[in-house]
DNA sequence: TTGAAAGCGCTAACAC
DNA sequence: GTGTTAGCGCTTTCAA
């Protein structure tokens, strides 16, 4: 591998002129431009980033904390964030925590050792171990599709969920429905709190109100889906309508109420949150919340950009529009 | 930002002593040991592994180009890589190519400037520029789910394509079905190649062949696994079953043909790749051929690892095998 | 067992 | 416009 020097000595320039061509070209004469890239040319020589980066003390890193990398709604949050840290000259290194507080320590701890300049967390946890919360303090972070739990220290890319959980509410009491089940995420989760409240408060704005014995915790995945609509399909009150929290437990429980002999939505309405692309290609079809998990991703990698070089925040708290998205799942009830 | 200096003189020792000690605690005596230690507590200190890496002439990051992060078979293998990554003290870059060369080529430029000691090539493409070949031949790579075309120089952890499809084209025969569709992937993948290859001998084996109108092209989306549905199932010569090459090719063939009023699998049988959790949660549940998709990841980060460190290879070609489930989306043939 | 010092490849301040 | 050089934080050889 060539280095600077070879370039240099090459060219017969100093080692400054040749990073200097390399990183301000207007910088240099064009006669001494051209040797100086003829002789990159020659050498075949690369910048090593590493010393790049050394050198000026940044590591043009971001790690992205995601719970879950297989479910299809991070993966395009992960999309965003990766287009906009390209277009910043970023790259993303990726941590997939499983939710669990030692990976996410282990990752976060990356940007107390300079291998990334900044974090990005997906999951509702404060994500540094206790005793780097010191160092920690300094360290960029940004928070997007959650909200770190009690702690307003960092910048919030998040959805209207309230807003988004208050429309489903209202879909379903405009098609008729009285009793309706919830499908929850984990209940640490700010914006599992949200969606429930949202919903609880446009029922009680038609003077319905929530059933505890209807409201079920689920853990964002296919096979909770299911077990919690079991639990609710077979309890002494069967709702008519179930709202789950994400797409892949609407699909679980779509799964489980079929299983169980019903049809979906003649015998029971339910409705997603996400709008993944398989909730296109269910049967029925999934009505759903759509997110703008790109634009959320990229947003984020914006705002983490901004705090890394130190740039003043237009505000700390972005939120984004949802949409409801009407499909087959969901229908008039037939009680 | 305290550095290894400011520990030195905490501890009254020198900086080699330091660095003894976090990277070789054996080759300090006891007492200084215990001092230096108590300094680095003192001072919050955290190694910048920037420079560590620097000066080592490795990042101890490995880059992975994956097609499409969104696809749920790839992030398993992610996962697998990552496991296997941290294990190794690695840190994975994501790098989501969505099968661009372009930005391939931007990704895997990165092993170029020093800032990955590797790549995992998730696709069937040489991930290089033309003029990055030279320099790039030195760069350590594995091929994992897919082989690169043309290409033998690097190792490649792959499933047993051939003879998974074979199992598919058996377990078709054996339910009687005699006209077989196929939905591909991309023409360009060997994998695909393969798979159709396989296919095809297991029917020749029984005298049968492949018709070549019942081939057709798809992306490994779900638009483009309905459309390939669509296609074979308005066609003049209607299958009774359709092999889709991996599950959202026949969750969305699963769509199509239920939107065209046939019933799967009475009407005609469809079968996946890969067994996605989705693929449980589908109706009918989808027959499918399991892939071990983090044992893969796996295999090619430790893989990647040997020849990073120079170490041997065993093998150049890892096969792993497949299982193929049989779930509700086929059944004995009706014609 | 420990310390002094060179060096990894690059950037940037300073001098010309 | 260009060159000289210190320095980024660490590892590692060489001596002691």
């Amino acid at each position: 591998m060539s280095n600077i020097r070879e370039v240099a000595r090459r060219s017969g320039v100093s080692v400054a002129t040749v990073s200097r061509t390399l990183k301000d070209p207007q910088r240099v004469s064009p006669q001494t431009r051209e040797r100086v890239l003829k002789a990159v040319e020659e050498a075949g020589y690369r910048p090593n980033l590493l010393a790049r980066n050394f050198s000026s003390g940044k590591s043009f890193a971001v790690m992205v904390l995601v719970p879950n990398i297989a479910n299809p709604f991070f993966s395009k949050v992960i999309r965003g964030i990766e287009k906009a840290a390209q277009d910043q000259g970023y790259s993303v290194l990726l941590g997939d925590t499983k939710g669990e507080p030692t990976h996410e320590q282990f990752y976060a701890g990356m940007a107390l050792t300079n291998q990334a300049d900044g974090l990005i967390q997906l999951d509702s946890r404060y994500p540094f171990a206790d005793k780097d919360a010191a160092l920690a303090a300094s360290v960029p972070m940004v928070n997007a599709c959650e909200r770190i739990v009690e702690d307003d220290r960092y910048p919030v890319v998040e959805l209207d969920n309230s807003g988004a959980a208050q429309a489903m509410a209202r879909h379903f009491i405009e098609l008729g429905h009285r009793r309706l089940g919830i499908v929850t995420g984990p209940l640490e989760s700010p914006i599992v709190r949200d969606r429930l409240a949202g919903f609880d408060e446009e029922l009680q704005r038609h003077g319905l109100e929530l059933n505890p014995n209807l409201v079920v915790n689920g853990e964002f995945t296919l096979s909770s889906g299911a077990e919690g609509a079991h639990k609710l399909l077979s309890g002494p009150i069967v709702p008519s309508a179930i709202f789950c929290m994400n797409d892949e437990m609407a699909i679980g429980a779509i799964h489980q109420a079929k299983k169980m002999g019903l049809q979906v939505p003649a015998d029971v309405s339910i409705a997603g949150f996400d709008n993944i692309e398989f909730s296109q290609f269910t049967d029925p079809s999934l009505t759903t919340i759509d997110q703008p998990a790109e634009t959320m991703g990229r947003y984020a990698m914006e705002t983490l950009r901004k705090i890394i070089d130190g740039k003043p925040l237009k505000s700390s708290r972005t939120i984004l529009p949802f949409e409801l998205i009407a499909r087959g799942s969901t229908s008039r009830c037939h009680d």
